[in-house]
DNA sequence: ATCCTCCGTGTAATCGATTCCACGAGAGGT
DNA sequence: ACCTCTCGTGGAATCGATTACACGGAGGAT
């Protein structure tokens, strides 16, 4: 591999000039610039970011570590977040930790190992004493989706409050009365924190959340799966399933298939996070989508804010709901006047 | 940070030491061990990575690029293949193409830039000169889902000639007679081979494949769209459009349904690819599916081999059809005796 | 007792960059 | 004509690891 050395015999100079020229430090004359130019074209010279980041202390690389690359929501918000990233000159290495804290633990200590400049992260679980201890020595550090109560690092993320109350609203409109919930993992904030936005949108409409509506998934599909038969098994099965995440309202929609139910006439379906499989889904779901593009791009920003030394905000944006056929048409009698 | 001088102090040895004791080299003494490890403890000492890489010149990092991780099927790709990785000790940096030929040289360079140890690519076009020459320097590379041909690199895929074959055989079964597809970008190796092994099973049936039923697409769902429309407002319209991977098949979808026809009553929809929603889509979809994770896992053991100085092996495995819904019923006198 | 090995350890070179500091040359002021 | 200042440049230290080499001491062989 052709060094900075190489470069430097090549165009006559020092390794410093060359240094110069490649980080356009205004002291190099025009002739040794064109000449280290020249030199750089005929040997094909690529710095060594590794070199760059050990002698630099940085190396404008961001760690993202999400719960579940194949869950669309987060493959989307990948994507926005480095495509965002990239545009401020920055690269990004994706940990997958597959909603096991042991994974992303992992990931955590590789990114942290390969020296990244800062963290993105949507924790699986409560915090694990390493991504703690990371985020008190001071490494640059936001949370997106998910976070961690208690700890001083901005937070980036969709408040689906308002959006689970039009739901609702909507459910109730239709005649709906017995309102079940799949919801996350309570160590998550989304897992508990769909679950009160749902129980109080329901309190204000009058409607109880029985213990027995509540079934306790890990936003994986599988576990839809699983709490939705338990759900139909009941004496009394509800009348619509709402799905804390994607995942787990494909689970459902499996499990009713499975019975033999019809979804809306048997049974209402309806999700947290919109993708765009939801449109073709039988029926198509009416889901709470999330403003992923933007919540990526406002992580990222946070985070280079951060990392460059000026003080990061956290960033809280609205869901809202789209309506589609799960739960039930729009009949004339309940339909706005 | 703390840094292997600290943890010599700590310890009161050397830094050779401490690295020994760190790389498990035999001569040390017992008493050494001890101290370095209780050092390393105390202090919370992690090595660091773009230091040793400096030194070793191997990052134990592989560089992933591909054409879209929106698109299931990369996603699960990269799924697998970084799950694979990890069991070998390694880590996997992705890089997302965007089907566009100028974000895949900016990866391929930024990877290379950071010396990653190999590199495994799905190309999006017929083969940047970056590239090619990365393969000829020397940089260990393995080619997967797509290849470039004339270059020396192993390539693992799968083949869906046979599956293709099936497919033909089924619609044909089923008395369809006007096939249609939807090709990928032509500069692709999967794009221009799955619309070959359509013509070559066409043929088997004395079937023709004119003009007008191939369709240019990008593997984007728009693409899939618009020439979905195209074919819909043919003197003729095809019995069946047959989408060369999943997303254009969603934009077909969108398109037929658009239009307010029906799947499969008034046109049938097949796709390449199949992935876990096309159970869940109205109606289910016939689909042509690869081995994926086997694929993943090919991919990075053939790249570790290359990597690590054994004889690497291109890998080629059958796709298999599923058959759902989408292109017909079996009825009774079609059937199978 | 002497010599040779081998073992554990430390010193220092090295990887490829960046950057501080010193130095010489030329310009400009007096 | 001399001093000073600026500018372009090179030498060398540095980042944090790994590893070749040297060295001293212990143990075994003769």
């Amino acid at each position: 591999m052709v060094s900075i050395k190489d470069v430097a015999a090549e165009a006559g100079v020092s390794v410093a000039t060359v240094s110069r020229v490649l980080n356009s430090h205004p002291s190099v004359s025009p002739d040794a610039r064109a000449r280290v130019l020249a030199a750089v074209e005929t040997l094909g010279y690529r710095p060594n970011a590794v070199a760059r980041s050990l002698r630099t202390d940085q190396t404008r690389t961001l760690g993202l570590v999400i719960s579940d690359v194949l869950n669309p929501y987060f493959t989307e918000l990948a994507r926005s977040v480095e495509e965002a990233a990239r545009a401020l000159g920055y690269s990004v290495i994706i940990g997958n930790a597959d909603e096991r804290p042991d994974l992303q633990d992992h990931h955590v200590r590789t990114l942290l190992d390969r020296r990244i400049d800062g963290l993105l992260v949507s924790p699986t679980d409560g915090g694990s004493p390493l991504m703690l201890e990371a985020a008190r020595a001071g490494t640059p550090m936001v949370f997106v989706d998910r976070w961690i109560a208690g700890v001083d690092v901005p937070v980036v993320r969709a408040d689906g409050r308002e959006a689970v109350r039009d739901l609702v609203r909507h459910l109730h409109g239709l005649g709906h009365r017995r309102l079940a919930i799949i919801a996350g993992p309570a160590a998550t904030t989304t897992g508990s924190e769909r679950v009160e936005a749902f129980r109080e949108a329901l309190r204000e409409h009058g409607l109880p959340l029985p213990e027995e509506l509540i079934g306790q998934g890990d936003f994986q599909a599988a576990s839809g799966r699983r709490v939705t038969e338990a759900f139909l098994a009941l004496p009394e099965p509800p009348d619509v399933v709402f799905a804390a995440d994607n995942l787990m309202a494909l689970g459902a929609l499996d499990a009713i298939r499975a019975r033999g139910l019809r979804v809306p006439q048997d049974i209402g379906l309806a999700a947290f996070d919109d993708i765009p499989w939801f449109v073709h889904t039988d029926p198509p779901i009416t889901a709470i989508a999330q403003p992923t593009g933007e919540l990526g791009r406002a992580a990222v920003r946070a985070l280079v804010d951060r990392i460059e030394g000026r003080p990061p905000e956290s960033v809280t944006l609205p869901a809202r709901l789209v309506v589609r056929r799960s739960c039930g048409e729009q009949s004339p009698e309940n339909s706005p006047a």
